[in-house]
DNA sequence: GTCATTTATCATGC
DNA sequence: GCATGATAAATGAC
């Protein structure tokens, strides 16, 4: 009885709580450096997830998000987004 | 082992060739997934505690009980079992 | 059948 | 008021 009303109130946890920047930028930063294939593999999102200290599943629906958002948004200030890429380049050169 | 996508994956940089405005073969008519109603979800629930897997037979019956497809329960199920292997991988994770 | 996924919708954060 | 994370339908690979 007390498990069917916890499991009806777990549902919520919907509650979300944002990821910290770090995380996101970490996100970001593999997102924008794979554009041409933003689909890590299991291993990658399980290092992923232990550099963001979230859960692979938290991973793989940051990067789902992800994927249909940046597809919606084409020719907006997505592209501004980008500058992970050009910031990327920047690291990689002096 | 999983397998891929369900519609357009991204693949290089959002430009898609699709052959699909100058082609009105059968195009993927695609979905438009719509929330099933309150008492479907509970029927279906309601199913799922005493069969996680349904048969063909219950299967149509709830089908025809809730106007939906048989395809529909079938998924629905699908879906439903993958929510609770989901959810008993969470319990399991638990212990700190 | 499982399972990663796409997509729309939900619920919250700010 | 949208941004964002999590969930609910629906598809496809295997």
């Amino acid at each position: 009885a007390v498990m069917i009303l916890r499991s009806r109130f777990l549902d919520a946890r919907r509650k979300r709580r944002n990821f910290s920047k770090q995380a996101t930028e970490i996100l970001n930063e593999y997102f924008y450096s794979h554009l041409s294939n933003p689909y890590p593999s299991e291993e990658a999102k399980e290092e992923l997830a232990r550099k963001c200290s979230i859960t692979v599943s938290q991973v793989s629906n940051w990067f789902g998000n992800k994927r249909i958002r940046y597809k919606k948004n084409i020719g907006k200030a997505q592209e501004e987004a980008n500058l992970y890429a050009a910031k990327k380049a920047a690291a990689g050169n002096s | 082992g999983g397998g891929g996508g369900g519609g357009g994956p991204i693949g290089s940089n959002g430009h898609n060739n699709n052959n699909q405005s100058s082609n009105n073969h059968h195009v993927s008519v695609r979905k438009k997934r719509k929330p099933y109603s309150k008492f479907q979800t509970l029927e279906l629930e309601k199913e799922f505690l005493f069969n996680a897997y349904v048969s063909k037979q219950k299967r149509w019956e709830l089908a025809r009980n809730l106007n939906l497809t048989e395809r529909q329960v079938k998924i629905w199920f699908q879906n439903r079992r993958m929510k609770s292997k989901k959810t008993s991988q969470r319990n399991s994770d638990r212990n700190k």
